[in-house]
DNA sequence: AAAGTTTGAAAACGATGATTTTCAAGCTGT
DNA sequence: ACAGCTTGAAAATCATCGTTTTCAAACTTT
């Protein structure tokens, strides 16, 4: 206990035990972005599928992660904070346009930033869903975060009498639903458009929805 | 080969070869739309969980389907046309009401008949994602017959000039998107409100998007 | 009641993967 | 160059299911 000198983790090729930790991590999860994220993805993917293509051993992998979900997990984590970046960088920049631009700004940087790397998109979209409950409360998470935001920006818009004031909840879960399911019948071929035009779609629904008018 | 008199399959307890055959394919299905339709659903269910649920065997499984997933994709296409029903049901009575009413009625007609019975809604709007190719391919094939339906519905209102002309391939596309994300996560318990507030909400959604005047 | 079917449950197999362990080789600091 | 970490790959373990077979009991028809 109290013994060995304990000189913590010794250096190695360089680097120390830290960095090299932080090395083998990144590089599991960059695998599993191109795995998780392209055609098979998750569910086809297994511990030794993931190890091979990060160029690293299964033992390894035990000493970072406990099973892939936890990658997918992380995984996921780190698309939607992507595009909750992307949005929150021209919030600023939009906050005294009129609420027609700053909703086409908004939903554009929202899924740019979402979908510009499809394999953040089938991420975040398609592999998450039905994985289990543990995903679920996650998804869940994330999901009241941008009903919050959502919400924040409605009674903003109601403050400046920019639409009629009114209990928009369920509308907001609405328009989250309508905006994950569009974004993974996209994602998986089932809509033949651009991403300009699903943004555009996007705003048209928000729009009418609201009744805001031209 | 001419041999035997081949008295065709024998009776047993009373019915017919055709008769048990059929009568253990229906336990099969209706042990499935419990199993997959409620909490752990189809992903955690082996297929000795649904031969006890059903009460038969194994071998009696494998007489009948080859895999689970032929079970959850009889499943899936049966609880689509009992929403399909529902919905044709209607047709005929509202075919003369304004176009709003007309909405309304139908809507409701369609979220009765898919999710009133929550085991139909799970396994129409949660169980079936991500499953396997299969599963999709079957998936797209009863979306594309709903996106027609929308398609047609939408010529004929503006044929009446009910609404403006215009391309609304990608808005029927968005609309069926965001009634798959609602119905989704009002399953899983995300929205908490009830099937008239969905059915009201998702009627919103379209007389604005369209810019139906009231 | 003999001969042939049909059933249901259990046992036997076989595959696939997840997890752990082992082991030889590569570094590091002394 | 020695003694102790680190690493990477392979081998050994385990566990879970799917799928096929076996076998005795139940039932039918002759």
């Amino acid at each position: 206990m109290a013994g060995r000198s304990a000189p913590a983790a010794g250096r190695y090729k360089g680097r120390s035990a830290g960095e090299r930790q932080a090395e083998r991590r990144s590089r599991f999860l960059s695998a599993g972005l191109d795995l998780f994220g392209t055609a098979p993805g998750y569910r086809a993917t297994k511990v030794i599928d993931l190890c091979k293509a990060a160029g690293l051993s299964t033992r390894q992998f035990y000493e970072e992660f406990t099973s892939l979900e936890d990658v997918l997990a992380e995984l996921h984590l780190y698309v939607n904070d992507a595009a909750q970046r992307a949005v929150l960088a021209v919030v600023p920049e939009v906050r005294d346009l009129p609420l027609p631009e700053r909703l086409t700004r908004m939903i554009h940087a929202y899924v740019q930033g979402a979908a510009a790397d499809p394999r953040h998109a089938r991420i975040a979209y398609v592999e998450v869903i039905g994985v289990s409950p543990r995903m679920d409360r996650q998804r869940l998470e994330r999901r009241s975060v941008w009903i919050d935001f959502l919400i924040r920006n409605i009674d903003e818009a109601v403050a400046r009498g920019e639409m009629p004031p009114g209990n928009y909840r369920i509308a907001a879960a609405a328009f989250i639903g309508a905006v994950n399911g569009l974004m993974h019948d996209w994602v998986v071929g089932w809509v033949d458009a651009t991403l300009d035009d699903i943004a555009a779609e996007l705003h048209q629904t928000l729009m009418g929805r609201y009744r805001i008018s031209l």
